[in-house]
RNA sequence: GGGUAGAUGCCCGAGUGGCUAAAGGGGGCAGACUGUAAAUCUGCUAGCGAAAGCUUACGUUGGUUCGAAUCCAUCUCUACCCA
C-alpha cells in the first residue's frame, strides 16, 4: 500500500503512554505537522491538568489545535471535526503531513470514517429527556425504534437517551441511519495509516503516578483554581474534579493523588480496549 | 501495670451458630461505545476444574457443637482511656 506524501499519519495510544514525544520524531521524519486529537487538549486553561504538550516540545514543530477553545465551550466529536478538517487541508496544501496525535477514540474515529449522518445532540431536548426516569426512556425508545432499543445497552442511560434523541430530532429511526452509515464504512480503514504506542501495564502506571505527581507539583492546581467558567464536561476533566475537592478542603492533596492516578489508570484501560479494535493502527511496543 | 474497643478476602467494610467462599464499596482485570467520550455503561475478581465438585480462607493456638467468621479460653498485635 503507497501513501501520498502528505496522508496523515495516526499516533494513538493510552495517555501517558508518550504520544507527544513520537509525534514529535514522526514529524521530523515526514517533514510532518503536529495536529491534536485529544477532547482536553483543545481547551485553553487546562494545558497542564490536560498533559498537553510543553512550550519546549511545540517550539520543535508546528502544533495545531491545542489550548484553541474556551473551557464554557461544549465541544464534541462533531464540532472537532469541523475544527480539524480544515487545519489538515491546510497542512496539506503546505506540502506537509498531518501527524494526528491524540487519545480521544471517539475523535479519532470520525476523522478516519466520518460521522454518521446523524442529527447534533440538541442541549434542550437533552435536559428535558434527563428529567425522565431511566425505564420511561426505554419504553419510549422501544415504542419508537425496537431493532435501535434491542442493540442498546439499556442500562446505559446516555445511550439510551442518544438513541431517542437521533429518533425524535430525525424523525427517522436511528437503526435505519446507523445500518446505512456502517455499510459505507467497511473499506474505509485500509487507506489509513498510524500506530499504536504498547506500553505493558506496570511501566503504564508508573509513567501515570509520576506525570500526576508532576502535574500537581507543576502548576495543576493553581491552573483549576482559575478556572472560572467551565462548561459542566470541562468539570468532568480527570484532575479537575478532583482538584476541585482538594481546594474546597473536602480531600488531602494525598488523596487527590491517588483519585487522579486511579481514573487515569481506568481511562488508560478503557482507551486500550477502544484501540485494540482499530486494526490497521500497527502497534510500536515502547 | 489496669480498663475498654477492635483484628474479616488486594484495600475499606457488613456479618454475631447452619441459607457464608462470606453483603456493599474501592482497587484490579476484561468488554461495550459515532456528536456529553478524560464521558457513560456491562461482566468477572481465593486456588484447581468445562462442570459437578474439591481444597484453602474471617489475627494465634486450643476448646464447645452434628455444624463456628460468629460461642468459650489462650496468646499476639492495634487504638483509645485510667495509672
Amino acid at each position: 500500500m503507497s501513501h501520498a506524501t502528505t496522508d496523515p499519519f495516526y499516533i494513538c495510544g493510552p495517555t501517558a503512554s508518550g504520544k507527544s514525544a513520537m509525534a514529535l520524531e514522526i514529524a521530523a521524519q515526514l517533514a510532518g505537522e503536529i495536529v491534536n486529537a485529544d477532547a482536553f487538549q483543545l481547551y485553553q486553561g487546562l494545558e497542564i491538568v490536560s498533559a498537553a504538550p510543553s512550550p519546549e516540545e511545540r517550539a520543535q514543530a508546528p502544533h495545531h489545535l491545542y489550548g484553541v477553545l474556551d473551557p464554557s465551550v461544549a465541544a464534541d466529536a462533531g464540532s472537532y471535526l469541523r475544527l480539524v478538517r480544515p487545519v489538515m487541508e491546510a497542512i496539506q496544501a503546505r506540502g506537509k503531513t498531518p501527524v494526528v496525535t491524540g487519545g480521544s477514540g471517539l475523535y479519532l474515529k470520525f476523522l478516519t470514517h466520518g460521522p454518521a449522518p446523524l442529527p447534533t445532540g440538541d442541549a434542550t431536548l437533552r435536559a428535558e429527556l434527563d428529567a425522565i426516569p431511566l425505564e420511561e426512556l426505554v419504553a419510549r425508545l422501544r415504542a419508537l425504534d425496537p431493532v435501535e432499543a434491542e442493540r442498546t445497552a439499556l442500562q446505559n442511560r446516555r445511550f439510551v437517551s442518544r438513541a431517542l434523541e437521533i429518533c425524535l430530532l430525525s424523525g427517522q429511526k436511528a437503526s435505519d441511519l446507523r445500518d446505512r452509515w456502517q455499510s459505507q464504512t467497511a473499506q474505509l480503514a485500509t487507506q489509513l495509516r498510524g500506530c499504536i504506542i504498547q506500553r505493558t501495564r506496570p511501566d503504564l502506571h508508573a509513567r501515570i503516578a509520576n506525570r500526576t505527581r508532576a502535574m500537581l507539583d507543576g502548576g495543576a492546581i493553581a491552573e483549576v483554581a482559575a478556572l472560572t467558567n467551565a462548561s459542566a464536561n470541562c468539570e468532568k476533566a480527570i484532575g479537575v474534579r478532583e482538584i476541585r475537592a482538594l481546594l474546597a478542603g473536602e480531600i488531602a492533596r494525598a488523596t487527590c493523588e491517588n483519585l487522579i492516578n486511579a481514573a487515569t489508570r481506568q481511562y488508560a484501560k478503557r482507551q486500550e480496549s477502544w484501540f485494540r479494535r482499530e486494526h490497521w493502527l500497527q502497534p510500536v511496543p515502547r
